[in-house]
DNA sequence: CGGTATCCCATTTGATACTG
DNA sequence: CAGTATCAAATGGGATACCG
């Protein structure tokens, strides 16, 4: 059986950048997981994240639809976000990845340990 | 609540890079599910991906243990790519992503469509 | 407190051409 | 057939400083 040449469609979630893939999404989600959060509370768990990467982030987050951004015009500010529906729905799919890294990334690991020193593409050694 | 600051430990799937969440990495595991493919076939339905991209993929794959390459020293050549039992292990998380897709995109891209206009980082508009 | 504004770097991806 | 080689573009992420 040979392979289907239109397998994948163009909305594809690699063609439509649907983004749970980048480096903090999934990580800001867990984070919302138990309600309400300031933009201050997600910097501390994020520890390394940046103020400007954490914006972009959560910009784009609010756009997708995953999360809301209500500021309230207090003085000093206060700005919280929370999942919607859509964004809690990603919780079991960050829980699915969580699940297998510990139960495989110490395979994964040793696999690429063991593949260091040998990089030859010649016929398989025997 | 507040959130605990070691919530997400330094072996994270962010930090350790597990490259499930690449471009083409996923495609190409749902190409081998049904068994072993060669290289060229593996172009087809992975339409615009160039020679070099893939060969990069499937390296990065192997060396993760992900999948094996067999080279048969034949003329002309015949290489063959195959999930290992880990790679398959990813099976389910890949139909997971597939699967929300199907259930979730149109949602989030409606809402994606509907912040086009509306750029105001103002206090939420009455 | 909750961001912006700049500038910069690394990695990823791609276009194109060529080869054992 | 199954790749390499080379170059270029795009993207993501980060460092640092500043602002209402």
């Amino acid at each position: 059986m040979s392979l289907d040449p239109d397998m994948f469609p163009s909305y594809c979630p690699s063609s439509v950048p649907v983004r749970i893939g980048d480096k903090w999404t999934g990580m800001v989600i867990r984070c919302l997981e138990g309600g309400p959060r300031r933009f201050g509370e997600l910097r501390v768990p994020l520890r390394r994240v940046t103020p400007k990467v954490l914006t972009e982030t959560l910009r784009a987050m609010e756009r997708d639809g995953l999360v809301t951004r209500t500021a309230h015009d207090e003085n000093p500010p206060r700005v919280v976000y929370e999942l919607t529906g859509l964004g809690r729905g990603l919780l079991p799919l960050i829980d699915a990845v969580g699940t297998w890294c510990e139960n495989n990334l110490d395979a994964l690991l040793r696999a690429r340990e063991r593949h260091q020193g040998l990089r030859p593409t010649a016929p398989a050694m025997q």
